[in-house]
RNA sequence: CGGGAUGUAGCGCAGCCCGGUAGCGCGCUUCGUUCGGGACGAAGAGGCCGCAGGUUCGAAUCCUGUCAUCCCGACCA
């Protein structure tokens, strides 16, 4: 591993790029577009999804799992949805191989040309309505709460690792319930379960709002979102959380008898998150020498490094250590003892920095001698000596607690920092370029508006908040009324 | 699909104008000294110079074509 990262304040992209593959992270594959997710970087996702996964199961979901491909007739089934993705899908075309006729590896055979081409899923509503209508018949088999955890492909011209690629990892869930409320309650109810992960597991705040008719889910009637702020005040979507109504019923003629008998469309919603909140985690919290995660995320929340020039040194050292891991994995904490004897300890420093590892434990032949042992935190890179006794795990439990604390309060008080209202275009225009981060802006609620000032700003409406107070004002653009503040920024 | 650039060792690059032994840094291997913040010395290994044609006694270098990648624009979780 090379030394150092880019710095933030020079070139924020850079840094990004040069970190997830320095931290062992991610990389380019031979697929244009599409990613290698390494070991270290699978760990956190990992992390991610058992988390998720409980929370879902904790609100009555189960998971199930439905094919890649898809029928091309059946995208097109709900016009909306067709509309949205049709631009940026893999096609099936063909199902063999032959051997070329020069004899020079193989070329598709034309004789296997498949009569209806196959869809590479860039989601699935379309395939799992289809089902849902075998599953469906009366209010008896609603709700019915599913998850799926997938890849999906969408054939995008510009990728970034983890941001966008073409190929990603995420978790859909759909759902069919027999009334609107109950659909509507699920889907602001899946938005709160991603708010909630954020903000206690990424240690990453977010704003929880309604997207704009033109941001909106294609085929959505409403979509619930998650908005977070990245440290270089560009705004970054981080879940998605969708209304369907009756529009993937109608289209797959999915209905219920109710307690009357009486026949009726199902209600829908879906909801994602995806290896995108990788992005968010890595460009909220981290630093010019790395990495930096959140405790409950880490893959390796105490890594241990020996220190020693002798080898009774190295043999006495490891002793204590090994001591210790033993303490700290029987709360339950993911320890990792470094004994390895071909780097230096200030390598190893500089590794686990990159890394992010939340909290660092370096133990020498001085320690010994006092009963300590030196603890560094990764967040603000502070170090003490603590006794290294029965008493260290407690220290050490409380530590990791204070650590995703402090990581969320920072960037809280970062994204707090980066929210301005303002009242005139002028003003939006000029914190737009010279502050950045999320502006408070009134709307007058129509597309034309939205795209007008998209094109001449380039920053979109990232959400309408829940939370957003009733008030009188005027349209920054329009100058018609408003009653609320809408948020925008420009967005990864 | 428009505009710009780049393909040379695992990675990052120089060499190309002006044709003549393929080079530097990092990493890798071995040995020794080191080890509390990315150690130092010595000795090594590693290349169809993107690919295909052409010019030439001779091409990484000049010419033609081609492929690929990256950056900037339109689209996007």
């Amino acid at each position: 591993m090379s030394k150092g990262l880019p710095k933030r304040s020079d070139d924020y992209s850079a840094w990004y790029n040069e970190l997830v593959k320095k931290a062992d992270l991610a990389e380019n594959s031979a697929v244009r577009g599409c990613m290698v997710i390494k070991p270290y970087g699978f760990s956190i996702w990992e992390k991610m999804q058992a988390e998720l996964d409980r929370m879902f199961k904790e609100t009555g979901h189960t998971n199930a799992y439905f094919p890649l491909f898809i029928p091309k007739s059946y995208l097109s089934r709900e016009a909306d949805h067709v509309e949205g993705f049709a631009k940026e899908c893999a096609v099936v075309t063909h199902y063999r191989l032959k051997n070329s006729a020069d004899g020079d590896g193989v070329v598709v055979d034309p004789d296997a040309k498949l009569e209806e081409e196959l869809i590479v899923r860039p989601t699935s509503e379309t395939v799992i309505w289809s089902t849902y209508k075998n599953w469906i018949q009366s209010y008896r088999d609603l709700p019915l709460l599913i998850n799926q955890w997938a890849n999906v492909v969408r054939w995008e011209m510009r990728t970034r690792l983890f941001l966008r690629t073409a190929e990603f990892l995420w978790q859909e869930g759909h759902t069919a319930h027999a009334t609107k409320q109950e659909a509507w309650d699920e889907s602001v109810q899946m938005m709160h379960v991603y708010a909630e992960f954020a903000e206690s597991f990424m240690g990453v705040p977010v704003i929880r709002g309604i997207k704009s008719e033109s941001e909106r889910f294609a085929g959505a009637e409403e979509t619930f979102c998650i908005e977070a702020l990245m440290q270089d005040g560009k705004a970054l979507q981080a879940g998605t959380s969708h209304f369907l109504g009756q529009n993937f019923a109608k289209a797959f003629d999915v209905k219920f008898a109710d307690k009357e008998g009486k026949l009726d469309l199902v209600w829908g919603t879906s909801w994602g998150v995806s290896t995108r909140l990788m992005g968010a985690l890595i460009m909220a919290h981290s630093d010019d020498e790395g990495l930096v995660l959140p405790p409950k995320l880490a893959p390796i929340q105490v890594v241990i490094v020996p220190i020693y020039r002798k080898e009774e040194e190295r043999i006495a050292v490891s002793e204590k250590a090994n001591e210790l891991v033993k303490q700290l994995r029987a709360v339950g904490l993911s320890v990792k003892f470094d004994d390895r004897d071909t780097h230096k300890p200030g390598w190893k420093f500089a590794e686990y920095e990159m890394k992010g590892v939340p909290v660092r434990l370096a133990m020498g032949p001085k320690d010994l001698e006092k009963g300590t042992v030196e603890v560094a935190r990764r967040d603000t890179k502070e170090k003490s000596f603590v006794p290294a006794d029965d008493a260290l795990t407690q220290y050490v439990l409380d530590l990791l607690d204070d650590i995703q604390k402090n990581i969320y309060d920072r960037a809280l008080k970062h994204r707090e920092e980066l929210t301005t209202p303002v009242d005139t275009y002028d003003e939006f225009k000029r914190i737009l370029d010279e502050k950045t981060g999320f502006v408070l802006a009134h709307w007058d609620g129509t597309a034309e508006t939205e795209e007008k000032i998209k094109q001449e700003t380039k920053a979109t409406i990232r959400c309408i908040p829940m939370d957003a107070p009733e008030e009188e004002g005027v349209c920054i653009y329009s100058g018609k009324p408003s009653t609320k503040r809408v948020i925008f920024a420009r967005a990864y």
